[in-house]
DNA sequence: CTCCTGAGTTAGTCTAGGCTAATTAGCGTC
DNA sequence: GACGCTAATTAGCCTAGACTAACTCAGGAG
């Protein structure tokens, strides 16, 4: 439960994955999170019992680990840290929105507060990052919302494209490229699950993909005009 | 010789350090090292024999060491990269130049090549940094300036402050609030060496100081109207 | 009910980069 | 030329955080 001496590059990392596997309340294997931070089961095994000894997550033998809210807290502060970071890096520096992550994985760990305030007030306080995803408050609290993946939509039905979530830089590109970006309008013209073949309207141009990573990108249905067969 | 890896956070400080120490000739004692970086001994000794092993530094035992033409380039760069992150901190996010040193410190080793080039784009490729110090170029060639420490200034000479080298913020502060920065002119009113008591014209101020730490101030020599007593 | 399999844990090693304690090498003094 | 001071080095240890190899346990197949 003592936890004095700040986070460390690779503690944080770890409260990181955890949250992004299993959220606030799913617990997340050991290999899940061996895969994700690519390092081996033992090292992952190995920092899990020092987090559950700083009470920041718990882990029982054999049954995965999932954190506390302290450390759920923590993980969301950090968050915050990154999306500001990649707001900051795209709507200041420019650079582009499929490939800032890295950038604002370093930094997130060595921004001090002071600066990361003042980066805050330069994009002006931004509620979500360049791919959607709503950026947590300075306590840690995260606007929930309802999205469901792109590939989920019925045909006929339509909505607003809200979070990017694929960890694959190419593909954010190309979806950039076909205008899949936060923000932009979709519709479902067509599905054929047994081809896994989807036709989609995007701003208007049409698009035909595979579902391959298309569960990445989350939608916010429309309510208005539903001619689609909706339950 | 053989250096493939990128440079650690620790094996660039101490190149940082002895290059600040020493810059391109001299060579540094291993206490003065220590003492900078504020780490035993030891440690030192240890870091140097690796650096030297890279071929960075030449680390004769007992001598001191000193940087190789490499290991002096890579110093540069990360000066570079120090004085770029301090003029973005100050003219972007309005942090106060007597402060950010602390958060360069840290950036420096952060911030991507990519990310770099942006923030020196950014603040349109500046050639000093707030303190007035000279940012390197992107190969680490740094213009080199003649000047003197302010305290050396006899009375009746005036000149140009270009440079604020001390690293104590408070005196910084106390210098800033002064208008002692960089481009402020200075005269040198009366010099009462017995009782170390400086007195000098600042931007038409009128100031009184002790000489402790009035070396940090660096000042370029003005020709003209040169009334004093000049060799 | 036993056995196999695979996920997870334990044990032991490695590297970077610190540390303290003990030793050595110069250098100035007498 | 011996003495002692201080700077530097050596020796040995520590922590974080990784790794591999070997062991263990729980759950499904038979």
């Amino acid at each position: 439960m003592a936890r004095a001496r700040p986070l460390t590059r690779s503690e944080q990392d770890y409260l990181k994955a955890l949250f992004s596997l299993g959220g606030l309340e799913q617990s997340v294997t050991v290999s899940a999170l061996a895969t994700r931070l690519a390092v081996s089961a033992p090292s992952v095994t190995n920092m899990l019992s020092r987090l559950a000894a700083s009470g920041l997550v718990r882990h029982a033998p054999r049954a995965g680990a999932r954190l506390t809210a302290s450390g759920a807290k923590q993980a969301l502060l950090i968050l915050r840290r990154h999306r500001i970071l990649e707001t900051f890096l795209v709507r200041v520096l420019g650079l582009d929105w499929s490939e800032v992550h890295e950038d604002a994985e370093v930094l997130e760990h060595a921004v001090s507060d002071r600066v990361l305030d003042a980066l805050d007030r330069l994009i002006e306080h931004p509620r979500e990052d360049p791919h959607g995803h709503p950026i947590p408050d300075p306590r840690g609290r995260l606007a929930r919302r309802s999205l469901s993946p792109l590939a989920a939509l019925p045909s006929g039905a339509s909505g607003t494209v809200r979070e990017i979530r694929d960890r694959d830089r190419g593909r954010m590109a190309r979806w950039k490229q076909a205008g899949l970006v936060p923000g932009a309008r979709v519709r479902m013209r067509a599905v054929q699950p047994i081809d896994d073949v989807f036709e989609l309207d995007v701003n208007g141009h049409t698009m035909v993909t595979g579902s391959e990573g298309l569960d990445g990108v989350l939608v916010e249905r429309s309510r208005e005009r539903s001619h689609g067969r909706r339950a």
